[in-house]
DNA sequence: TAGATTGTTAATCGATTAACAATC
DNA sequence: TAGATTGTTAATCGATTAACAATC
């Protein structure tokens, strides 16, 4: 069964709701499709399409109702706020994580932070830190079904493992490690190293004055060769 | 002029060195598609074709020398090390990143932390941090290229606004705020806030038990709506 | 040799875009 | 009406995969 709802059209879902939900704080009431296609970077026909495949209308001339198209998004999307979700390894990044104000709303809650040593975290937290001795049990009385991952790479598998047997159904991993999506766990990875030397690799070369592409073969040869050996 | 090393493509390579890296390290001298392939999480074929179009060749028998691949690699996605970035932003993400240790064997350093009151800031910070009456002045003498940006979202622009004037060509952008890459400056855009409402979103389609497209016109019934119609 | 893996082709699949008729 | 924008089609573009001949 393939899905219509594929994981880059959710994406753009979730940026228009968010978009929308700006606007109509600033009190307009109409967007036309070039509107939502500048705000997140994609061609005016797409938005089109994305709405059309969703049977989300608008006005030939009028554009398309925000509060209309807010209420539908949250219908296919689902209003997520109460979702609870844990983190597990209260670092840098996790401790980070657990004080994001960017969560969309207030949508979520941090029901808490879990790792090896909770005495001995430095900084101030401001949701509960559990040993991770109480893992499997508290999500399991407290019905969490996500958590994001932020140990230590050398403890990223026996932490995925814990989660996973302790029931969680979707994981946002942090570390280094590539974990793979299973029939009843769902995994996202954000490798924040690979994308700071992606970034830098595009940096490097797009201002280079020479084509760093041109130590690789040249396909674009291909029919000038071919004509030599004619 | 169509790139043929497309930001996939690049990043698989990126993934491919840090695995080869890791096998390097514990002594491994050849490697196979499907090994690469499992733990980059794509399929063997496609390994294969990726080094196929970079003319890096195996043994029809005995696999990819690691060595070899590693090297090549290199060559092709240059050696990062030695750059440097700076961080705009120092409160939880902007400090996070500061001190993630999970940076391909340290080929980063972050040069300096920006903020807009740098004395104020709470945690031990292990890199300098400047005000951001400085940061144009030091993008410009220490000829940084990349930043990270890791400010409130109401400033957001107004920061990409003074990186870019200080001539910086790669923002790794952490707000919400969607900034778009021009000629002069690439952007890669991490929306943690979007990655954990689609990760809930898909955890949720998985799980219930009923169809959340139900709700949504299904158009694996049209060939049915079609006989009916006749 | 037999078996295994690469290298490559052809097919598939899907996502995006250009373009324009429909229509408000 | 004139003008502008949607809704939709058809084309394009590109990435991935299956499959298998080549060959070590």
């Amino acid at each position: 069964m393939k899905s219509k709802l594929n994981k880059e059209l959710v994406i753009r879902l979730l940026k228009y709701r968010r978009i929308l939900t700006q606007l109509k704080s600033l009190g307009f009431e109409k967007v036309f499709s070039n509107n939502l296609g500048d705000a997140i970077g994609v061609a005016p026909a797409l938005v089109r399409k994305d709405f059309s495949l969703l049977v989300l209308g608008g006005n030939k001339r009028g554009g398309y109702n925000i509060d209309y198209l807010s209420e539908q998004l949250n219908r296919i999307l689902g209003k997520s706020r109460e979702q609870k979700i844990i983190i597990v390894g209260m670092g840098k990044i996790g401790s980070a994580v657990a004080q994001y104000k960017g969560f969309h709303q207030g949508d979520f809650e941090v029901a808490a932070g879990f790792d090896i040593s909770p005495e001995s975290l430095l900084h101030k937290i401001e949701v509960p830190v559990l040993p991770m001795s109480q893992l499997k049990d508290f999500i399991q009385t407290q019905q969490i079904e996500v958590a994001i991952l932020a140990v230590p790479e050398d403890v990223a598998t026996d932490c995925h493992r814990q989660l996973k047997d302790a029931g969680i159904r979707g994981i946002l991993n942090f570390t280094p490690i590539e974990l793979k999506t299973t029939e009843n766990c769902i995994i996202h990875n954000i490798n924040i190293g690979v994308e700071i030397e992606n970034l830098f690799f595009q940096v490097v070369k797009s201002s280079l004055p020479f084509d760093v592409e041109a130590a690789l073969p040249d396909l674009s040869d291909e029919d000038a060769l071919a004509d030599a050996e004619t």
